[in-house]
DNA sequence: CTGTATCCAGCCGGATACTG
DNA sequence: CAGTATCCGGCTGGATACAG
C-alpha cells in the first residue's frame, strides 16, 4: 500500500494500525510468545490466517525474524528484531491508556504480565 | 462491538485501532484543528463519511466534544476532552517511532507542529 | 503441530449527491 | 460551509479444508 502522507503518525499507521498487529506484537514483547499455536491461543481468538498474514508482514517490515527450531519438522519460531523492540514504548503507553480507560471493566488475569513490569 | 478479551491493549485497539481514528486525534491535539474542513483539508484526504463517522465515534467514547460556534447555522467545533488528552502520550511515543522508522523517506511541511515540541 | 489456501459474508471506505 | 445519505467495489477476516 502507498502511503498516504508523510507524516510519521500516518506511516506508522499504515504499518501497525490494524486491529490485529499489536496484539501479535503484544503477545511476543509481553508475553514472550513465539510459537504459532501460542499465538492462536491468546483470547482474542485470532484466525490461522490472519495470524499468517500478520506473521508475514511483520516479518517483511522487519520487526520480527523467524527461525526454525526443530530439525526435521517445519517448526518456527517468531522473535521481535531490535527494530521491533523499539515498539515497545509505544505499545506500554497504549497500555496505560488502557487500564486507565477501562479500569470499571477489565479484569486481568492473575498471571504476571511482563506489561506489568514498570 | 463486543470486546475481544480483557486486555487493556486490545480494549484499546477496538477503540482507536484503526486507519483514521487517530489522524483525526492527531489534527485535534498536535495540529489545533477544530472545524470539519479542517480535517478534510489534512494531506490523507478522510472522505466525509469516514470522518463523519469517527467524529461521532470519538465524541460516543467521550474522547471528544463538539459545540456550535455560530448562532445561526449549524457549526461545530470539535475539542479533545480531558480524556480525549490523556491519549496525547500514546501519540507522541507514535510520533516518536515513526521519525525514527521512516525519516530517510519522510518530509516533514515547514510550518511548526505541536508534536515537535519534546 | 505448523502453517497455507480457499471460500465468502460483511464491513470499510471512496465517490458523489443531497440537505440546511 | 457543515455535514448526512446512498451506492457499491474491494478488502478484512472468520471458517474450514488441506498439506507437510
Amino acid at each position: 500500500m502507498q502511503r498516504r502522507s508523510d507524516c510519521p503518525i500516518t506511516c506508522t499507521l499504515d504499518l501497525i494500525g490494524d486491529r490485529w498487529t499489536l496484539i501479535v506484537l503484544r503477545d511476543l514483547l509481553f508475553l514472550n510468545k513465539s510459537k504459532f499455536e501460542e499465538f492462536l491461543a491468546s483470547p482474542e481468538r485470532i484466525s490461522t490466517s490472519v495470524l499468517t498474514d500478520r506473521l508475514h508482514k511483520l516479518e517483511k517490515a522487519g520487526l520480527i525474524e523467524k527461525s526454525p527450531y526443530s530439525t526435521h519438522r517445519l517448526r518456527m519460531t517468531y522473535s521481535p528484531t531490535e527494530r521491533g523492540r523499539t515498539l515497545t514504548p509505544v505499545l506500554h503507553e497504549i497500555v496505560k491508556w488502557g487500564r486507565r480507560n477501562f479500569e470499571d471493566t477489565v479484569i486481568f488475569s492473575a498471571e504476571q504480565h511482563a506489561y506489568d513490569k514498570e
